[in-house]
RNA sequence: GGAGGGGUGGCUGAGUGGUCGAAAGCGGCGGUCUUGAAAACCGUUGAACCGCGAGGUUCCUAGGGUUCGAAUCCCUACCCCUCCGCCA
């Protein structure tokens, strides 16, 4: 949720920052919701007032044993006038809460211009994209003719967009995971931290899933209110939800988070629908900071680098976009996505994703810290990032580390997590 | 699933329908004392909103209701605890 003052007092400036999201914001609207706002705020605090008062009266007056009637006769009107009154104000106010809660956060000043993942601007490249003097496989073709990847199988167990893995790759799978864990915990300085899959709605609503993206959530059939998470950083970043955090100077809190992750990806038929990159169900490390406000945009840096140092030890080539305003998601004030280079598609493709929410998720959560200079609560910076996506990291090892015979080389740095073995081949 | 008991500030915990945003303790902050610290003592200390300000409003899990007036009474939801049953 953006600043209600400032959208408030700088309606113009706001919606122009906006614009680069691609999002018009109402000024109208919301000049006139906010005159009516107030004008009936101040109407009924008036007569809120006068009913607090006049009952203090009452009270008293009852207290000396003196006779109430005439009292009670005077705040006789004050009842429907004072109720028509707060209906009016709380119409006023949900009306203004739903429009907040539907405008997006403001980019930041050096997001480039742009409508589309076209627009994201490169800001660097790293390592060598492999040649190779055979034809390519996919990592279908090769988990396949390995007997180790199973997509129709999946798609008998549960429908299309999952997938079934065995052997050695289903123990690469998970050798990634341990692997993105040590390094996070060990080099990096997160916590791990452990958290429920299915979260209720406040959870959803404070990152920013809901209300305006329930469409992407599986939600589970029960008359209790769960959702399936679609990313760790739902559960994670709603730790410090309605807190105050007391101890600033154990901020930044860094903690990394392992889970499942599921998308409904309605609205993405035909995209992807080929192998791993796209699924219902698939598996993510997931880094997620709180910092002070002056910290975040280097903790974005460093959190970004972070994720970075995965790919460089897997020796995958990848490059490092800033994504454009129409690219940008609700929540985010600056995003850089990690691109790992895939053979079979001849480019890179997202496997990182890391993001700056500034004061935007924590104003919803209320997440806030008392800052030891003022002694006054203020809001936290919330940042996260994948580190990385687990399923996306198992195809791009597949596919960069394919030889001529269909068997797959095992990056040296995932070796000791997978009993020493080399190369993973048919068996 | 059955039976009961609870949700109060950063934490613990008192609270009779009225002067209660709420005792007390802990913690925090400031001070006295001390070379410094601890202890002791004194003072101070909830959050949000409106307003230039004076000041006002809201908040005792949440949502309804009763009342001139609700932390307090009633209903519903959620959560927690105890006992029984079941269970990885």
């Amino acid at each position: 949720m953006l600043d209600p003052k400032l959208v408030r007092n700088e309606p113009e400036s706001v919606a122009s920052a906006l614009a680069k999201k691609g999002f018009t914001l109402d000024v109208e609207t919301i000049r006139s919701l906010e005159e009516r706002r107030k004008s009936i705020q101040s109407k009924t605090e008036a007569l809120q007032q006068e009913r607090n008062q006049k009952s203090k009266g009452i009270g008293k007056a009852k207290a000396a044993g003196e006779d109430i009637e005439p009292l009670l006769k005077e705040v006789e009107h004050l009842k429907s006038e004072l109720a028509a009154a707060e209906k009016e104000l709380a119409e006023v106010q949900s009306e203004w809460d739903a429009m907040l809660d539907g405008v997006p956060n403001l980019p930041a000043d050096d997001v480039p211009e742009g409508k589309s993942e076209e627009d994201n601007v490169e800001l660097r490249r790293w390592g060598q994209v492999p040649g190779f003097d055979f034809p390519v496989k996919d990592h279908v073709d090769l988990g396949e003719a390995l007997a180790q990847m199973d997509f129709e199988l999946a798609t008998k167990l549960a429908g299309s967009r999952f997938v079934v893995m065995q052997h050695q790759i289903a123990k690469l799978h998970r050798a990634l995971i341990q692997f993105m864990l040590d390094i996070h915990i060990e080099e990096h300085g997160y916590r791990e931290i452990y958290v429920p899959y299915l979260v209720n709605r406040d959870s959803m609503y404070g990152v920013g899933q809901l209300p305006k993206f329930e469409a992407d959530l599986f939600k589970i059939q029960d008359e209790r209110e769960f959702y399936l998470i679609p990313t760790a950083e739902a559960p994670v970043t709603n730790v410090l939800r309605d807190e105050i955090f007391q101890d600033a100077n154990k901020l930044p809190l860094k903690f990394v988070c392992h889970s499942p992750c599921f998308r409904s990806e309605a609205g993405s038929y035909g995209k992807d629908t080929r192998g791993m990159i796209r699924q219902h169900q698939f598996e993510k490390v997931e880094l997620v900071q709180f910092v002070r406000p002056e910290d975040s945009d280097a903790a974005l840096e460093s959190l970004t680098a972070h994720a970075e140092t995965i790919l460089q030890r897997l020796e995958l080539p990848y490059r490092v976009v800033i994504l454009c305003g129409g690219d940008l998601s609700f929540s985010s004030a600056r995003t850089y996505d990690l691109e790992v280079w895939l053979p079979s598609q001849d480019k890179y493709r997202e496997i990182s994703s890391c993001s700056t929410f500034r004061d935007f998720q924590a104003r919803r959560m209320k997440a806030r810290f008392r800052n030891p200079e003022t002694g006054k609560p203020e809001l936290l910076h919330t940042l996260n990032g994948s580190g990385l996506a687990i399923g996306r990291t198992l195809v791009a090892i597949m596919e960069n580390y394919q030889q001529e015979d269909g068997s797959i080389r095992v990056p040296e740095a995932l070796r000791s997590y997978m009993g020493g073995l080399e190369v993973i081949s048919k068996g």
